[in-house]
DNA sequence: TGTTTAAATACCAATATTTGGTACTGTAAC
DNA sequence: GTTACAGTACCAAATATTGGTATTTAAACA
């Protein structure tokens, strides 16, 4: 049961919800998935009845509680997350006020965050939130990601993103795209300066998920005004060190596997 | 398409994700929704192509990224979010150090945090966290939301419940239930010490959504050191104004419903 | 390096679920 | 009271889902 096919029409469904437009009715699922009234109908009450949608009076639904308490569950299920957060407390506690730290990963061709630490304090405001698909091609959090990926798939997005990638001024070529991304993987962080948000400095490190193609980073983001030189090199090898650790900790964490072989299969496709 | 028998498969696929078992074989999910073998890959993999759930390593799934985007776009498109969010902030800006502000509803026979401000500074603990869903029968946002629910629900609940109802020490008999319940309908909020977390005092005042069954309420918790009853009294006021204010403003927002006569349809069934 | 084991996918006819037309109900507007 | 409309019930026809088995792939082993 539940086949491929009605997975994705669910998702579909769910794809109407989005920032702007937060309130779909019965109607717009029909008219976007192509369904009949009773189908439509039916369709909605049963996502209704698990409550990943919601009804509100009589103009239509919103994303639902369920939603929420699936939230929950991820933040305290993942084991990246877990992993994760008392590192990222940590690098918070010791950060100047105003500073972020960052979670994110390579989600669809984007870049993801997927959790936030900050430091008490009033903040300048960070692009980069939790749950927001960001462009792969500005931003130290960004650029760390992309340069981490697998070469084919690199080959793939440039093809499809050259002009993307050469209005960020990252890369006016296809060498000169691959000789910048060598140049970070190398590096083995990235410190940015108000290329995402003015006033803001990332700074940012790569780690890997397991044995498979997710790969994420660590960010540390400060406040231009306030951040020495001092500050940004300090702020880098912590992060580098953050990043590492929590590589080795997901390797680690998957069971008997003593051996520090790891990364055999391809990373995604 | 999506038959409902395919969309609650996949609701019992996101309920085997826990707090405690976040880490899902394709093992788990064939015995537990019995499905054979070439089954049970499908959907699992069609459901990791959505982004619900998402592949860590050789060990099995957790939940996705893409729930941390529907999370987002139900934080940013929900409406009743979006009016009690600059409430709640008004009120968390008005408030003393260590002061949470709360918004529940009623979730499945229980209570669910949708969103909280807190003032800055360190705060003692809240039971109650976004997403978690919490009994109905202790804490001042609980009591207040019961309270509101319509009568033949209520019946049902006590039913079912009365030994939790007892246990609770709300009500050892039917009629004290509903006494009780009434007086808290009458005065319109809910103080409680200590009764869900030792050392705070919640405070809570329930509105309504729109013309449908969905209960919810404001809540204002304090630090039970810190709060002087002078404090709790404002407090009080404030958290019934602003409950109010949501109320108000939900149904206004309903388009041409100028008259304000609403609350026509039965609550929930 | 070659062999064994296991995980994961491809395939396709049988099956069970989904589908959509119409008829029906209750509620709101007229 | 009547009309219009959102939403539901029903059921035979159509379709997508299912589950064996065979096959592929990759890791583990010797």
């Amino acid at each position: 049961m539940a086949g491929s096919q009605s997975i994705e029409q669910l998702s579909a469904v769910l794809e109407l919800f989005t920032e702007q437009h937060g309130l779909v009715t019965v109607d717009d699922i029909m008219a976007a998935l192509g369904l009949t009234r009773s189908t439509g109908y039916r369709t909605v009450r049963a996502l209704a009845e698990t409550g990943l949608i919601d009804r509100v009076s009589d103009e239509g639904y919103v994303l639902g509680p369920r939603i929420l308490e699936l939230y929950r569950q991820l933040q305290t299920g993942n084991p990246l997350l877990a992993v994760a957060r008392p590192l990222m407390m940590a690098l918070a506690a010791e950060s100047a006020k105003g500073t972020a730290v960052l979670l994110c990963r390579s989600y669809r061709d984007q870049v993801m965050c997927l959790h936030q630490e900050m430091t008490y304090g009033p903040q300048e405001p960070v692009s980069y939130q939790v749950g927001k698909p960001m462009p792969l091609y500005a931003g130290s959090s960004s650029l760390v990601v992309l340069a981490a990926l697998p070469r084919p798939r690199l080959q793939r997005l440039y093809e499809r993103d050259a002009a993307l990638i050469a209005k960020a001024g990252l890369a006016k070529s296809s060498e000169e795209f691959f000789r910048a991304l060598k140049e970070i993987r190398k590096a083995g962080s990235r410190v940015s300066r108000g290329e995402v948000d003015k006033g803001r400095i990332g700074i940012s490190a790569p780690f890997v998920q397991g044995d498979l193609g997710i790969i994420g980073c660590l960010s540390i983001v400060l406040s231009e005004a306030h951040a020495s030189d001092m500050d940004i090199s300090r702020a880098r090898l912590q992060v580098v060190a953050a990043a590492d650790d929590i590589t080795r900790q997901l390797a680690g964490g998957e069971r008997q596997k003593a051996a520090g072989v790891a990364v055999k299969r391809k990373a995604q496709k």
